[in-house]
DNA sequence: TTTCCCGGTTAGCGAGCGCTAACTTGATCG
DNA sequence: CGATCAAGTTAGCGCTCGCTAACCGGGAAA
């Protein structure tokens, strides 16, 4: 758990393509905000399109993980759903720099990377797909699957919302993705 | 309605955007788009960043007059509140790439424009707070905002959303944001 | 003590960018 | 018919950016 120099570099990036975006930071920028300057980066990542990938693979990989464990510690279906909401809530409000560029950049990716990233978020929602349907019978796949991309750009709404206090927003978010899914399933 | 030709870059430059980022996207491309070459664009467009201000500044207008236009003519805020929601997911669904820059290119503004896009969007997602609020008493004023922001982003989740047809994804964006308001104004 | 290397520094290259300048052309109009 | 002008073209300037090269200091290892 000890905060590295690379990973500060990842957080102060994270927080500057969030703020301007991928191609409006150089590399100069990045190095300042860790009181560095400019090209000692390379000491620690091989290029600027390697740091963003970096960045998002991990992210990916952090939320399939934790989703699939939220997910299968659960002991009712039902439960399983609330359990991944509350993680994805979580998980956004605590890194809302991470969740703009994840959403924005994933188009500025080296192929490889994006490819990447890309079987990570398939399988991130496969496993809402499953939940969904497990916890409301008689929805079908393609359903489930565009119910799961609303309530990610529900929660992910997170960075544009800062009018109630942190434990406030999470219950709300959480409440609102809850109902969302209620009144389509039942109907 | 004669699409004319700032139009017609107008549409090809949301496209571009939306696909890999305001910076990520040079005059070159935006010309080659539309069959011209580059530097033509400086015959309708003072630079590329009033390209994006006039871009911006429009959808702007037309989410307000559009929302505010619906809201009025409802007759119960039940109703308007059903209005705005079909009003929103419509124009999401029919411009997602527009839906997409608005969200992700606001920073690249210059500060005039900026300033003006800001207060456009602030005036829209007032129309929605006093909506709810109206067809949801009891609501205050933050809580209503934070729930207009995660529709937004539950609805603009659009552009991520392909697996469904147009008219059913529609549906189920309405019919989900209704649920999700629904949800937290009752409890 | 000497050696080595890790993590910094500054200088500067080469490419790509937004944009201007200068020129061309085809349509409109007095 | 000649002038004007809108809407294109290409050439190229100047700046910024990602990245490399070359150098340096300090701490650990031999």
């Amino acid at each position: 758990m000890t905060a590295t120099r690379r990973d500060e570099i990842l957080a102060a990036a994270a927080e500057l393509f969030a703020r301007h975006g991928f191609h409006g930071v150089g590399i100069d920028d990045i190095g300042a905000a860790v009181g560095i300057s400019g090209p000692a980066l390379y000491r620690h990542f091989s290029s600027k399109d390697a740091l963003l990938g970096e960045m998002l693979t991990s992210i990916s990989k952090d939320l399939l993980e934790g989703g699939s464990a939220r997910a299968a510690a659960a002991a009712t279906p039902a439960e399983a759903l609330r359990e991944l909401v509350a993680f994805h809530t979580d998980f956004a409000l605590n890194n809302p720099a991470l969740i703009t560029v994840h959403e924005r950049d994933l188009g500025n990716l080296r192929d490889a990377d994006r490819r990447e990233v890309r079987t990570l978020q398939r399988r991130y929602v496969e496993v809402w797909v499953q939940t969904i349907q497990a916890a409301y019978e008689g929805v079908d796949e393609e359903r489930a699957r565009a119910c799961a991309h609303a309530v990610f750009g529900l929660i992910n709404s997170t960075p544009h919302n800062r009018y109630l206090s942190k434990p406030e927003l999470a219950r709300l978010l959480s409440d609102l993705a809850l109902g969302a899914l209620d009144a389509v399933a039942v109907g």
